[in-house]
DNA sequence: GAATCCCTATATTGGTCTGATATATCAAGC
DNA sequence: GCTTGATATATCAGACCAATATAGGGATTC
C-alpha cells in the first residue's frame, strides 16, 4: 500500500493539508500502524491533484505561506474504495530493542537495565495515548483501532515487568528463571 | 540501524553466506523484529569486507555455484559491540489491516470478516512459530525475544476475537457493545 | 525419462521512501 | 528582544525493497 493510498484514507475522514496528513501518521490515529513522510506526501499530493482523484485550493493566510487544503474527489473516493479490496500486507513489528536483547550479554551490566526501562516507559505513554484516543473516537473502527494498540501496550509491559530478568544478569540473585513467563489468561 | 550493523549481529551469532542471513530476516530469530532484504544485505556484506570487519572465504560446492561464508574480524566484533550503545529507535508496528479497519464501513460486509478470519489465522501460526523456538533458542536473549513474540500475537488473537464485532456489521445481533472489551489481566 | 517446480546461492536495478535540510512566519516564554 | 517551538511547504541524497536474472540440484509428477 502506497503513500498515495494512505494519503486518499486520510482525506476520507476529511479535508486536510499535507503538514495535517503526516501529523495523523506521526502523532495521530495512524502513528500505531502505518507512516509516511513529507518527502512522500508531498510528491502523492501533487499525483492526485494531476489525476484529478483530489482537488487543492489554496486558504491565504495572513503572513504565513499559503495553506493547501486538499478534498477527495468522487473519483477519488471510488479509487479508495478500489484500493482496500486488494491483498495487505502482513503486519510487522519492528524493533531495534528486541534485536539487541539477543545479544545482551555483549552489553555492560547496568545499559541493558537502563534500556528495559526506557522501553516500558515508552511503552507505558503508548498504552495511555491509545487510552485515552479510545473516548475521542468518531468511529468504531477508529475504536477498534485504539483498543489493539492498548491492549498490545499492555501486554508488551506485562511481559518486559516478569521477565526482564531474563537478559538483565542481576549479580544479587543467585536463582533465577531461565525460560520466559507465558501468562496465559 | 542500518543493514550493516544488522549483518554484524547475524555473523557474531555464527559464520553465514549472505543467504543465510536473509533467511534469518525472512524465517529466523529476527523475522518478528527487523527485516533486510538482499538488495541491501549484499552491499553491505562487500563493505564490511572491504573494511576487514568481516572476512569472506569462498567455499567450492560440487556444481553449484561457490558460497561466500562471511566471518566476523576481532574489528568487526568491536565495531558491532560499539553500534549497539548507540540511541535505538522507537519500536514501531506496522499493519494494513489495521489502517482498513478504520474504513470497515466502506467494505462489502463479508470481506471485513474475511479479513478478520485470515488476520487471526496468520497471527495463530506465528504464536506457534515463536513458541516453538523458545525451546530452539540457545541463550537467554533469544528465548527473551522468542517468547516477548508469543505473547504479543496471544494476545493480537485474544482482541481479534474479542472485539471483531465492532467492524463487522452483524444484521442478525441487535444490541451490540460499541466500546473494545479490554482485558485487564 | 523428461518436464516441471522448488530450493540453494549470488547479484543487479528501478523505483520508492526516509531523514535531513532549507525557507518562512508567528506565538509564547524568558 | 531573543530563543524556542509550532505551522507550513518543499527538495534531495542516500538507503532500501521488490522484482528480476542467472544457474545448478534435487524432488515430484506424468
Amino acid at each position: 500500500m502506497d503513500v498515495r493510498t494512505l494519503c486518499l484514507g486520510v482525506l476520507h475522514l476529511g479535508d486536510a493539508t499535507g503538514y495535517e496528513i503526516r501529523k495523523m501518521f506521526e502523532e495521530g490515529l495512524f502513528s500505531h500502524c502505518l507512516e509516511a513522510s513529507f518527502g512522500s506526501i508531498y510528491p502523492a499530493l501533487s499525483k492526485l491533484a494531476e489525476d484529478e482523484l483530489v482537488i487543492c485550493r489554496d486558504e491565504r493566510q495572513s503572513g504565513r505561506p499559503d495553506k493547501k487544503v486538499y478534498s477527495l474527489t468522487e473519483e477519488g473516493r471510488a479509487d479508495f474504495k478500489q484500493a482496500i479490496l486488494q491483498d495487505l500486507a502482513e503486519d510487522k513489528y519492528r524493533s531495534e530493542f528486541l534485536f539487541v536483547s539477543v545479544f545482551a550479554d555483549l552489553l555492560p551490566q547496568r545499559r541493558m537495565s537502563e534500556l528495559v526501562d526506557r522501553q516500558i516507559a515508552r511503552m507505558k505513554l503508548m498504552a495511555e495515548e491509545t487510552a485515552n484516543s479510545i473516548a475521542e473516537s468518531d468511529t468504531a473502527g477508529m475504536r477498534f483501532v485504539n483498543g489493539f494498540g492498548q491492549i498490545m501496550y499492555e501486554a508488551a509491559i506485562k511481559y518486559l515487568q516478569e521477565n526482564r530478568h531474563l537478559i538483565e544478569k542481576d549479580a544479587d540473585r543467585k536463582v533465577q528463571r531461565t525460560t520466559p513467563v507465558l501468562s496465559h489468561t
